[in-house]
DNA sequence: TGCGACATCCAAAGCGCTTTGGGAGCGATT
DNA sequence: AATCGCTCCCAAAGCGCTTTGGATGTCGCA
């Protein structure tokens, strides 16, 4: 039995589609009594409109599209994307907005872009992980399709929306925090840096040792996928240096926990002889401790940026021509267990 | 600047609307040459057609329904799911399918489903994250939707297309294997036991015990979200016991990284005082080590699940009066090195 | 009594596409 | 020369909804 129709509903009641459909949505050219009558006969039969022809007619298609690039190099598929979607679905439920997914290979961003402007199944769109000079700002804001970015690309050329934490002052805190403490080798076990946020990750604790007069060290700087074994590698390998690193800044819980276990196995213990202070994205499963936190972190919930963006982005969707919009959160730093004053006597 | 529609492209050919579509479509009644006119002036003028037209033309919206059940006791957002989807995707992009997401509060099921049924968005639904005696899959097969359960709902009255990994003969094998290696105090850190899935895997480890005439121990048994947390806090219980276990069974590859962590920290070595057999659905940021495995595990992808799901969905979809499918696919057992003989002297 | 104002409803067009049901043109067949 | 059978194209209807532009009826007021 296929749902029922506008047109069957409207013969059911004796009445034009044009009336009950503005009845439904609430035109006041319609008799309150009829208007009781046509939604009480539309609860009754379970009516919802047809997404489709709704859209068709009204030229929007109430579905917001979030692309998520696949290139073979490394994976965006990634935990931050479950729990950005879940905060951004939550918008969209409320505001009555589907959600669509499209996976596209890095090769055919451009492709894939202009033609779901063609096919005019969204109305905006979402774009994830962006990277230095990231060419799809340009290739939206000529498209004239609404968007928001979750993050920044630097070197961008034009102007657009974003939602982003401040990952360079974040790193920047996260890295004085450590040099208050007295450490003064401290290793960065960054993401993959031609993402974005990664590069500013870098910034902010590169800025922070220079306002020191401290330099960097290549052989305490690290970028890959943000992994346990990640960490675990990394660790190994600094750990093994001649001058090893009293500290770690990871970008990532899952990197935070692989150098963790390698300071474990050599036999060092965390929050005495080697601190750790990593970013949590507060993810669901993937949690920093309960009501205290672990690791000593610089926590900004992802879920939180998915609100944030996906709000923005209706916003926009309903006022195209306002001027665009920014919205940088800030991350807290928070005291767990990982860290603790630098050994004074030399390893 | 509006993207173009098939009437400009006609009238701009000197053609009638129909004779575009058919030459677009591939049907037969149409010149080759003129088909090669309009694929050429479509391709330059990046032509699509309006999905949205599409869709209520032929009364397929060409999109997959993906509802994600969010409640307030767990999290399904979790990292399996990132996982799955990418794999799904993958299918869908070859096919021309799009991918739609609802966030969907447990407390509104029955009323999203006809909804989303009635607004015609999605020609066909998956299903995630079933539990015993799921009441969903009585509700779609009702509806009349295409749909496929991703897992399977113990105690569903009605028939229905799953694609299941084999979890109860895993966590029987698993078992097997380390009774064979002389373990008898073996853990369970499960999942949550109303899902599906986890109640299927703690039947494998019954079945396994039993067979061998062995009586299991509640104290060596628990349920709970498959986190790190969880998994360091089982094992820090249980290896307080009197009679502590030699062997734990995890349910996920972060469970075992957080009993592998509190087993160290007891001064434990892995793979000799204690062994651990994790599940591992090979999620792309979570790699149960690269060429050699680091746990033993019952291994199975979770991404070639989404495939699967998404192939027999679309098969279904073609041919809607088919009988329901199932595919059950086999995890392997994959030996790391978290895993040796008993110790056989009492500690 | 007549007229404008208002309230309430409806017919029809249109969104961009597919699809049914022809129809014109043309060479081949009788 | 008339007919048949193709090939190739088109007009028009329809998918389910919104929206424009009336139509009808009722009421108040001069």
């Amino acid at each position: 039995m296929p749902p029922i129709t506008l047109k069957q509903l409207a013969a059911e009641l004796g009445l034009s589609p044009t009336t009950v459909s503005r009845a439904l949505n609430g035109y006041p050219e319609v008799n309150e009594q009829t208007r009781a009558r046509v939604a009480q006969a539309a609860t009754r039969h379970h009516y919802r409109p047809n997404t489709r022809a709704k859209a068709l007619a009204t030229g929007r298609a109430m579905a917001i599209g979030h692309i998520i690039p696949i290139s073979t190099q490394h994976e965006i598929v990634n935990p931050i994307f479950a729990d950005f979607i879940a905060g951004a679905g939550e918008v969209y439920s409320r505001e009555g907005y589907d959600m669509v997914l499209s996976l596209v290979p890095d090769a055919e961003q451009t492709r894939a872009y202009r033609e779901i402007r063609a096919k005019g199944t969204v109305d905006g769109i979402i774009v994830h992980g962006p990277k230095e000079d990231d060419p799809r700002i340009a290739l939206l804001a000529e498209l004239g399709m609404p968007f928001v970015v979750h993050g920044r690309a630097t070197g961008a050329k034009v102007p657009y929306s974003w939602v982003d934490v401040n990952n360079t002052r974040a790193f920047q805190r996260a890295t004085e925090f450590l040099l208050d403490l007295g450490h003064r080798r401290i290793a960065l076990v960054n993401g993959l840096e031609f993402m974005d946020f990664a590069i500013r990750r870098r910034h902010g604790y590169e800025a922070a040792l220079a306002a020191r007069g401290l330099a960097t060290d290549p052989a305490l700087m690290v970028q890959g996928e943000m992994t346990e074994a990640q960490g675990a590698h990394a660790a190994r390998a600094m750990l093994a240096l001649a001058h090893p690193p009293t500290a770690f800044l990871c970008s990532s819980l899952l990197s935070a926990m692989g150098v963790r276990r390698e300071v474990e196995a050599h036999g060092l213990r965390l929050g005495r002889d080697v601190s750790i202070v990593t970013h949590d994205d507060e993810l669901g499963y993937l949690r920093n401790g309960e009501a205290e936190p672990i690791f000593t972190a610089t926590r900004s919930s992802v879920r939180e940026a998915g609100r944030r963006c996906a709000q923005m982005l209706l916003g926009i969707i309903a006022d195209p021509a306002s001027a665009p919009r920014h919205e940088m959160l800030e991350a807290v730093l928070v005291v767990g267990r990982s860290t603790a004053p630098a050994p004074t006597i030399a390893r």
